[in-house]
DNA sequence: GTCTATAACCAGATAGAC
DNA sequence: GTCTATCTGGTTATAGAC
């Protein structure tokens, strides 16, 4: 294999670790075993298993969004393009088998005062945020129930609780439920 | 101290550093520690540490239903009652630090098989949901936006939503606008 | 029932050869 | 840069004295 494809594989291993079993459930032993390295070879490219943390959390937030905006490209018109925000975490939930949300899964694992860890998370968590606010603010003016900016919170108030829910329950009803009410609510 | 303090120490001590710190962070060594109890004792108690969490979210449930319903008692009109909810769960997120839901964030700690753990979490949620469902009904029959059935869905998924929000962002703005938005629904 | 001592194991991280 | 061997300190759980 190629030298710079170690620290690629490495990622990509622990990607799947971290999420599929948990950060602290994974130690460097299985992913130095399952990534088929040294045990030397992660700490030449990672500090440390925190270092390992972050990088994986950078990489899954240009994943995500790039996925993101790739899947809601589909649509143009606005409330099309929200409730398909709705369709793209049904379907990734689906594929991935009702582990949750990735980032808020890490904020669980780390000590509250880990403020590297919840920077990264709320960075991604603001960029959704952003993401919404932008694609409301072209909505026509319609008589709504909610005026636009407490339209954006409800929207990604009800991702967020329905990708939790649906870990939970291990199913996309919440997901849908939460897409019908969005469908009521744009 | 009394002989059958024991227990209720041992799970007055892990209750706290669950929260707190995380489940798998939190070694028995610290437990037996703060508690001021020899290592056996816990043992004599606890069959395992997993026995320790599953007595742990039992005993949990119970408190968090008895504070909520007697928070909620205050109000009589269902709006109302149901509006305290969210004021229910801001309050508590202020005590507690903004550390989200306990019952959400143990399932994030452990793995996706195992069963006992979120049958316990999906027990509490299912609860919940129960209770928000039974005072829906009692609303009287506006023209809204939303039948009964998803203004139900939609308040269970607006205060998950805004528990973890604000368990990231360690303020309670996610549950006064998750508030706002009920208050419009309802 | 509670104690101390210890077993058996695994974690993250490093040293030094190549 | 990658390897193997090792260090140190942590973990959960148990044995046996009192």
């Amino acid at each position: 294999m190629k030298k710079s494809a170690v620290r690629e594989r490495i990622l990509e291993v622990a990607s799947r670790l971290f999420y599929e079993q948990g950060y602290n459930l994974t130690g460097i032993n299985q992913i130095i075993e399952e990534a088929d390295i040294a045990r030397a070879s992660l700490y030449n490219h990672f500090d440390s298993k925190t270092d390992l943390l972050l990088a994986y959390l950078k990489e899954a937030e240009d994943i995500w969004f790039l996925e993101m905006e790739n899947y809601t490209a589909r649509s143009s018109d606005p409330k099309e393009k929200l409730l398909a925000l709705f369709d793209f975490r049904m379907e990734r939930q689906n594929k991935r088998g009702f582990g949750g949300c990735q980032f808020i899964k890490i904020s669980a694992e780390v000590s509250r005062q880990d403020t590297q860890v919840f920077d990264a998370v709320s960075h991604q968590k603001n960029r959704l945020k952003v993401f919404i606010t932008d694609i409301v603010k072209d909505l026509p003016d319609n008589n709504r129930l909610l005026t636009h900016g407490l339209l954006a919170d409800a929207l990604f108030l009800l991702l967020e609780g329905a990708a939790i829910s649906g870990s939970i329950y291990k199913n996309q009803e919440s997901m849908t439920k939460a897409k019908e009410i969005a469908d009521k609510l744009i």
